[in-house]
DNA sequence: TCTACAGGCGCG
DNA sequence: AAAGCGCGCCTGTAGA
């Protein structure tokens, strides 16, 4: 389905696409300004492995979803209707897919290799309008529209850019991760086999705990032998481990170390995800509740800093990473409008700024008591600092204070541009209604009395964590757009950047994101033309969510490699 | 034998 | 150092 926005919308809504089609739509000089289709994720990346890119979607499967649960829209009949297209909620346990929805009926597209429908939504071209009218009714009679809409496209523009940088990938050099690998564990083993430097490490460490035949894998196990040898610890984690002085502990923390990295990021790893050059990880918009996006498989939110180094751009290309400092307070001062946060972030570390406002005496201190006040630490040297910024910075501390109250009571949140949290659970209500009975136990109370807690310490970084995932997208899409204005490079080595497919081999494209960094691997010639377009991108990002207010996101950025630095 | 969960640890 | 938010993945074990 093809519809222009600007356009009328059921003449084009009822266009079928042949593939010949396609690639008049691909190089029509005036091409779709914006495609609305039911889920990106379905049709997006069988059309870039056919070398059709688009420049703006609308995702009603990622939209119906905020729309459905955003307290700004009012109630009334886009509500209800909204609640009424069960087909459109995300599938959960309670609601599985429904098996073989919409084969038989007219779908969207005419592609031979179609994907399955794996998230279910309709693919009725009428169902798909049918619902995109009713989102349009209920952004019209949202509360605020703007900020809503907002929401709605950037969202879309993170579907987009998902599937590209998903088809791009992360350029990824063998060698360099291999070198790390046996650096660290030895040689390559069978497979199946134990890696040489963790054999010989297990051997250490059961030689300090006086067992040849000590189980270190098996955490009850090890903590019994630990016991043995009076190391009387609670778990096996690393931090408490450390707590103790025994010769057993160093080598031991150092085994733990290893065995991580063979079975998190090993040669199996390796061959699975990065093996022809390109790490392509499964990027899930939407992922997580607060807006953040989620990955499935690949662990594409958890590649170890030990690893970066693998990170490395084709011949006659460089890559241009970049992060915000201190993304999340920035953005709570911003939508506090707290000009005294502001103030203390301003042009510099932003813990440095709280403490020479003289909020508390150091940057560790600065950075523990902001961290404990949005994650809500109530104990320890965070919740100790906390009540120094609550004095320094009231309308900041008052907004994820309020935010907290309202979880604690069982309210909902929303973020700047509308995102709202979910409601209670049923079980969660049953937990308080039970405390407040007339025959409520000791227990029943303190157990309500924890889950309130905890659900407040969630609806507080919601505001917050939610936010800061706004701008993230914000920042992402104006990047997106400006890397497509560049001009295209012709004069390229041979061969390089071919793992990223024809419609990014030769262009600046993004192929990495990670909540508050970017990574854009661009030929060598348009690398800093990149990084101006990063930094202009957080700059109106700023300026698109938060207006005038005066504050502003600096970043982390380097061009790699880059032999001053490296 | 298969699945669900807990512990642990990587990332922001 | 770890507590206080959000994730995904691996391993071993407990339970069916």
């Amino acid at each position: 389905m093809v519809v222009d926005l600007e356009d009328d919308l059921t003449e084009l809504a009822r266009r079928r696409l042949t593939e010949g089609e396609w690639h008049d739509v691909a190089s029509h000089a005036d091409p779709i300004s914006r495609w609305v289709w039911n889920d990106t994720t379905r049709w997006y990346g069988a059309l870039l492995a056919r070398g059709i890119e688009i420049a703006r979607c609308h995702d009603l499967r990622l939209c119906h979803a905020i729309l459905h649960a955003s307290e700004f829209v009012s109630d009334g009949a886009a509500r209800t209707a909204l609640r009424d297209a069960p087909r459109w909620q995300a599938a959960t346990d309670e609601t599985p897919l429904p098996a073989g929805a919409a084969t038989a009926a007219q779908t969207l597209f005419d592609i031979d290799e179609q994907p399955a429908n794996a998230t279910g939504v309709p693919d009725e071209i009428d169902e798909v309008l049918a619902e995109f009218l009713r989102q349009q009714e209920a952004v019209h009679g949202a509360s605020d529209p703007s900020r809503l809409r907002l929401l709605l496209a950037a969202e879309s523009a993170g579907a987009v850019l998902a599937v590209e940088m998903h088809a791009a990938g992360v350029p990824w050099s063998r060698a360099v991760h291999e070198r790390i690998l046996e650096d660290a564990l030895g040689p390559r083993p069978a497979t199946g086999a134990t890696a040489r430097k963790v054999q010989e490490l297990g051997a250490i460490v059961r030689a300090a705990l006086s067992d040849e035949t000590a189980s270190l894998d098996s955490q009850p196990k090890l903590l019994r032998s630990l016991h043995r040898v009076g190391v009387l610890a609670r778990s096996t984690s690393r931090w408490e481990l450390a707590e103790y002085d025994h010769p057993v502990i160093e080598p031991l923390l150092q085994y733990k170390k290893l065995t991580r990295l063979a079975s998190a990021n090993g040669w199996a790893w390796l061959d699975e995800w990065a093996g022809d050059g390109r790490f392509r990880p499964v990027y899930v918009p939407g992922g997580v509740v607060t807006g953040r996006w989620a990955s499935s498989g690949g662990g594409a939110l958890q590649i170890p800093r030990q690893l970066r180094p693998a990170v490395h751009a084709d011949p006659g290309w460089t890559l241009v990473v970049a992060d915000v400092a201190q993304l999340e307070p920035r953005v709570l001062a911003a939508m506090s409008r707290d000009l005294a946060l502001a103030d203390a972030a301003r042009g510099r570390d932003l813990y440095d700024g709280i403490v020479a406002s003289g909020i508390v005496a150091s940057r560790q201190e600065a950075k523990i008591a902001m961290l404990g006040a949005m994650y809500g630490a109530t104990t320890g040297d965070s919740g100790r600092l906390v009540p120094a910024l609550r004095r320094a910075y009231p309308r900041a501390m008052g907004l994820v204070d309020a935010a907290a109250r309202t979880g604690d009571d069982g309210g909902i949140v929303s973020t700047w541009l509308g995102r709202t949290s979910p409601a209670a659970s049923a079980l969660w209500r049953e937990v308080q209604d039970r405390a407040g009975g007339p025959d409520a136990t000791e227990a029943d109370q303190s157990r309500a009395r924890r889950s309130a807690r905890d659900r407040g310490r969630f609806t507080r970084n919601f505001v917050v964590q939610g936010t800061a995932a706004e701008w993230a997208l914000a920042w992402l899409a104006d990047v997106r757009g400006s890397l497509a204005a560049l001009p295209p490079v012709s004069d390229l080595p041979e061969g390089g950047a071919v793992a990223s497919g024809a419609v990014f081999s030769r262009r600046a494209h993004l192929c990495f994101f990670l909540h508050d960094e970017i990574i854009v691997h661009t030929p060598v010639a348009q690398a800093d033309g990149v990084a101006e377009a990063i930094r202009a991108g957080a700059e109106r990002a700023a300026r698109l969510l938060f207006g005038d207010f005066p504050i502003d996101f600096p970043l982390d950025l380097r061009i790699t490699p880059d032999a001053a630095k490296s």
